[in-house]
DNA sequence: GCCAAAATTGTAAGCGCTTACACTCTTCTT
DNA sequence: AAGAAGAGTGTAAGCGCTTACAATTTTGGC
């Protein structure tokens, strides 16, 4: 059997006729090549079914053609839903997902961070979704030299995309408000929680101003904290069962504590809409089946943006850059759990 | 501002006065150094935070330091699961997972292994999640000199990890024969779908063999095709509730399939377990929610176990090794929609 | 103690690519 | 029509590591 021999740079030079150097800036489309030779070299590249070492490529100081998506964890659902989306858009251009769940530990974001030159060898580049960072940490990041972009940050030098928590929250709070419902309580997201601490503090901002929109103030008893889990749902609907008298709607900062929040309610005969009624946000595929009235999010959406937004930068290394923030757009849907208060 | 230079194996070589081979060797813990050589060089490397360059390293004909996910999609409940505790392994184990989800497209797939060379120049091994893979993909995947392990898959000629599907659905089957019911009906998985053609075929010939054993034998009309999503069951369950009187019990392939089917009760009035025992596979969070009963199989045990496999294979490249299969338990997790039919 | 065999260490040649720089042609200027 | 400027191409020096193979040191048998 012949030793497959892998096909390199230097054989399609020696088929197009031209120098291993020409072929390489061919390849990568830089200026100072001429048509004829372009069009040579990518005939005999086709030819030859070359492939590009990316290991060479990056040793000699080129691209790795790899970027890395960092993610706080990749089992829930929102988080997904972006990774999926995103590497859908990185495999279509070309570029290979290295996927980095910080697994809820803050030993592995601390790795990373203490060897940032290490990523940047193995990546161009890097996705962050919704990941808590320091001040020091955004800094080292941005000066690492790697290609940055988010989902779900603010106040980041670097592009983001997202959606306006605030304003989804105080869509959200609204609805309830414009549905007669002046008796409001919150299930608010924790900051030590895997979604970024701004997500939550402005979902409660916007539940906050919705309120005084309405020229009703928040009562502290009525914003109980919880996990963006279903179980920190349901435990955080106990306690507001057990320590009060039922609000006559509530307002989750995710639709699974919403879902948690309904099955407390069940456990203690009582039901949405008929007691109380709950809006989440996110329109996890399971509040459809659930007849949960939510804010419906763009998950996908937000990966795939931002990715794109990557990819660009990366593709256009040179041309300047002004980081950008976007805000994707959040629509309510009204199900069976929100209804007028008589 | 001084360029910050690179640690290379050079540098260590210089501290610990040794030659750069013996330092490459020692690093590696490779045969023939002796044990005063290796401390100098552990110590060396350690003074001076030395990290190996994976790109110098892979040209030079060493390991890429990382390893391919593939699996059919990364959303899905479970392939996030089992995603997130093989990313973890890995990585633990100093490898980056570059994940490749094949969103259901085949075109993914034949671009992967129509660049199999390609693929094992940016990874050590590959970890395959249920991937349906034909006859020759398997053999093209198995000379291509990758390490290679999976998760769901059978008679394959390398390390894989399981349930015994069979039992699982036989189990499940069994508990609702066991229940007092005889009118059974099946949601069974599509062999189209995105789950391995194995699954499918393993689960329904579980549920026809409990049947068997119980003297039953299988009615054709009570085999249901169901894709393996809410909406999939929910149709099926349509389907079965349009074109005949009710069995008193249903077992769905999976607990997605089983929630569609609920759904599709409750629009018509109908609920588990009063008018229909339902059953699923899997132990889906949701499922917990909603008091489906089901088989409980460990998700994230499965990923890490063939995850594992694949580091240890990787780790011991040279010891001989035969392919295994492991079959992890699977557990009756008995709750609100199963009970004795009178 | 002496010599071969075994253990350890060093030398040097790449791996496939990028890039600074040198070189050869074309085009314009004036 | 001569020279400058620029476009296109080639030469060669690495990038940081692995690995034959050669060189050296150690070990052990007699």
């Amino acid at each position: 059997m012949v030793k497959a021999h892998r096909v390199t740079i230097q054989d399609v030079a020696i088929l197009s006729g031209l120098s291993i150097c020409t072929v390489s800036r061919a390849l990568r489309n830089l200026p100072n090549v001429s048509e004829k030779a372009q069009a040579k070299v990518a005939d005999a590249a086709a030819k030859l079914g070359y492939k590009p070492s990316s290991a060479a490529a990056r040793l000699a100081g080129g691209s790795t053609r790899s970027i890395a998506i960092i993610a706080p964890t990749a089992t829930a659902w929102f988080f997904a839903q972006a990774v999926e989306a995103a590497e859908e858009v990185f495999g279509d251009s070309g570029f290979d997902t290295v996927l980095i769940s910080l697994h809820g530990k803050s030993s592995v974001k601390r790795k990373i961070f203490g060897d940032l030159p290490g990523l940047s060898q193995r990546v161009d580049g890097v996705l962050l979704l919704n990941v808590d960072l320091s001040e020091s940490e955004v800094a080292l990041l941005a000066a690492s030299g790697l290609a940055v972009a988010s989902v779900g940050m603010t106040s980041v030098p670097w592009d983001n995309v997202g959606i306006d928590d605030e304003l989804a929250a105080w869509r959200a709070t609204s609805h309830l408000l414009g549905l007669g419902h002046w008796d409001l309580a919150v299930l608010s997201g924790r900051e030590t929680q895997e979604n970024s601490v701004l997500t939550a503090s402005d979902r409660l901002k916007g539940f906050s101003r919705a309120l005084k929109d309405h020229h009703l103030t928040v009562h502290p008893d009525l914003v109980i904290n919880s996990d963006s889990t279903i179980d920190g749902g349901r435990k955080a609907m106990n306690e507001l069962i057990a320590h009060r008298s039922l609000p006559t709607a509530v307002f989750a900062h995710c639709d699974e504590a919403a879902f948690g929040a309904l099955m407390a309610l069940r456990e203690h005969g009582l039901s949405a809409p008929k007691n109380v009624s709950v809006i989440g946000i996110d329109d996890h595929p399971m509040s459809w089946f659930l007849g949960l009235s939510t804010l419906a999010q763009p998950v996908a959406d937000q990966g795939a943006f931002a990715a794109n937004l990557l990819v660009d930068r990366l593709q256009n290394a040179d041309a300047p850059h002004e980081p950008s923030n976007h805000f994707l757009d959040t629509k309510l849907i009204e199900r069976k759990t929100t209804r007028r208060q008589r």
